[in-house]
DNA sequence: TGGCATCGTTTTACTCTCCGGAACATTCAT
DNA sequence: ATGAATGTTCCGGAGAGTAAAACGATGCCA
């Protein structure tokens, strides 16, 4: 296991993890200078700059007075891996409907190793999550997709990532995980209470596809305070899997 | 200057540039091999599955059923880049209400690399444009961006990545690419006469910031037969400065 | 004005590691 | 079972990335 982990850490290219280090560590500080990246990262300033130049020569990143910036190129690839299922466009519509609809936030979530990635978002535009990842467990999302999946599959996800807490409400054993994702197969929705994030709760249904492959969960989320039981509970499912039946006959007939 | 060329694409970190052209095919045609990437690339299948390797390893690329994808992780990055600037999301609102307001498609678009990219669009859902880049002196929204540059830094774009024609309407010497320009100032606003597909027009007018740099270009396109003079001329630069001002003043204020 | 400091760029020699080819393992279809 | 085609591993050698230091440019402050 221990070996496994080093072996996995040295195998592959070691040029192209150094690569993505320094676009990461970019990522993280835009706009930051040849010296800054060489301090923050473990690299020599050569190094940083090869590297540099590499990406900005391919256009990957941009400068702009001494200062590097990732670069749009990005927006294209990541546009293609979010059109790369008709399902995901059908999603944001829906996504959208919904947020309109109920002037709450809502999402379009898939799994992507091991975690829940925003595809689609509606609501305060300011703090976009798109792209951002959180651990399946506490999301209501995340949980509705983990629900769909048989006792071994999530025993391996628990293995491989671990039930980390977020809040006091965040499940954090696998009996009571089990136990959940029973309750959200027999209901149908996944609920949230305050288990990512204090003061948030949230509600989520699985997207299937037409063939009943699971595409992602379909989620809105806000204040504790204005989501009271039976909204969560009667309201908010209904309308969720009106959304996502919506979706699945989309795909198969629109 | 043929020298220049080899000289830069040799330039850098060679095995990075593998990477990325081994990652810009997977994501030309998705759900794909290790030996069709092997095939489309001029790299054996032992360097193709290394990289590859290391690409699944670090995230960016998922496997599934023995066929590759461009994972969600590029999409962490590039909404990273989207959020750089404020002026980006205020943006984002405005071409959405810009969109409803007029029923029409609405683009924000900045410059890279001599190239405009859309950076947010409304309109339907189902072919998003969001990532594409397109010729500056082909789209309304371009050329208004060249409008806020002087000749020199004009002729350099000329000389650079040269006036490209798409259409039979599509500029292509310097001298009416100036005149247009020229244009433009003095109207503050930039029109698209079927110059980068048959069919379309396109009004466009710059957006800046409070110390009144350019931030890109906001523009609304749709089909000639919509697009009368009149509209094109009056109606849509009025509603276009409209929304460039109000996003100034959510920087300023906001 | 001159010198000090800082940063970006280039050069060089060395060593590491990436590459290609081939062998091996696996799967699948006939 | 046999063959073909694919994914995976191994290995030696050469080519390429690395680090360190020197160079050049810029800017700041005395």
């Amino acid at each position: 296991m221990c070996t496994d982990r080093t072996d996995r850490d040295n195998a592959g290219v070691s040029t192209t993890r150094k690569t993505f280090e320094i676009l990461e560590t970019l990522a993280d500080e835009d706009g930051v200078t040849i010296t800054e990246l060489t301090r923050e990262t473990s690299f020599t300033k050569s190094t940083v700059y090869r590297h540099l130049s590499t990406l900005v020569d391919l256009g990957y990143v941009v400068e702009r007075d001494g200062a590097y910036f990732v670069g749009f190129r990005f927006l294209e690839i990541s546009e293609q891996a979010r059109g790369r299922k008709k399902g995901y466009t059908a999603a944001k519509r829906k996504v959208f409907e919904l947020g309109k609809e109920t002037d709450e936030r809502a999402v379009f979530i898939v799994e992507e190793d091991y975690e829940g990635v925003y595809i689609h978002r509606y609501g305060s535009l300011s703090d976009t999550m798109i792209g951002k990842r959180r651990p399946l467990h506490s999301l209501a999302a995340g949980k509705t997709i983990l629900s769909e999946w048989d006792d071994d599959a999530v025993a391996e996800f628990i293995d491989t990532v671990g039930l980390e807490s977020s809040t006091d409400n965040t499940i954090t054993t696998p009996d009571d995980l089990y136990a959940e994702l029973e309750t959200i197969r027999e209901r149908g929705y996944a609920v949230n209470n305050e288990e990512y994030m204090a003061g948030l709760r949230g509600v989520a249904v699985p997207v299937y596809t037409p063939d009943e492959t699971l595409l992602g969960a379909l989620s809105v989320f806000g204040p504790t305070s204005r989501f009271k039981d039976e909204y969560v509970h009667e309201e908010l499912p209904n309308r969720l899997w009106d959304k996502a039946g919506e979706i699945k006959v989309t795909l198969a007939y629109g």
